[in-house]
DNA sequence: TTTTTTGCAAAAGGTTTGCAACACG
DNA sequence: CGTGTTGCAAACCTTTTGCAAAAAA
């Protein structure tokens, strides 16, 4: 994966890759750099390997509505619902948009393909509910 | 709107809805208090009166993958394509998304119903693409 | 060895808070 | 008049930058 970037191999960017692919939530910064602490390393350095692999088209920015920016491996095209209330996030993988991205194309003005797009729900969950 | 919302009638919250009203496109702290220049606010009240909005549900945040944070009139119910290359935006109006919608409820083991969802596309627009 | 990556310190930028003055209703 | 709202200054917090030391290839 780094190889075909052209990046090197440092132990901080396979142990983030490593977080990635051990966990299907999306990760922040902070969280990220806390599940590092073992490794004596910069929240500066996580930061610069998130941007770097953003910009590889490894990991890929989620928008949770939350104060800090979460990622996800690029591959994992995951979509998800978002707790408003206690701030849980499930994950979930279907998402049949083609049509819905095929009319927004066919109305667009200004846009003939689109590479990505980001679908998010936010709700109250069913234990924030009760309570 | 306000009154509905039980808040108070200032001339910036009138010229912050009339804003929002009188534009389709999603607006920032920043761009809302240029906007007010004339009327000598300050760029902490547009910050407060955003927040207030949100919460009354008036207003509602548009996650663009951009520095700040925007945000739309909420009866308008848009969704974005931003270029990832010049940042301009497009809105469009119908997402039928409801099957979407329904099949990620039934997947979930969290949640019985969701009360919003965000969906942007991403891309690079016909005016980038050609440069 | 050469280039990329990291660490540290410091800055930047967007957003929030405390508190007193102000204004809507 | 009373409570909600604003202004100012300062703090906060996430994220970015500069530069020299360290590490990958």
């Amino acid at each position: 994966m780094l190889r075909d970037a052209g990046l090197r191999a440092t132990p901080v960017r396979l142990s983030v890759i490593g977080q990635f692919s051990g966990n299907c939530q999306p990760l922040n910064a902070e969280r990220i750099f806390e599940n590092l602490k073992k490794k004596k390393t910069n929240l500066v350095t996580v930061y610069r390997t998130l941007a770097t692999f953003e910009t590889a088209g490894i990991l890929r920015r989620v928008d949770l509505h939350k104060d800090s920016v979460f990622y996800e491996l690029a591959e994992h095209h995951h979509h998800h619902i978002v707790c408003t209330d206690c701030g849980t996030v499930e994950s979930f993988e279907d998402c049949d948009i083609k049509s819905v991205t095929k009319n927004a194309l066919a109305r667009s003005s200004k846009f003939d393909s689109v590479s990505s797009h980001s679908l998010e729900f936010f709700g109250v969950c069913r234990s924030c509910a009760t309570i």
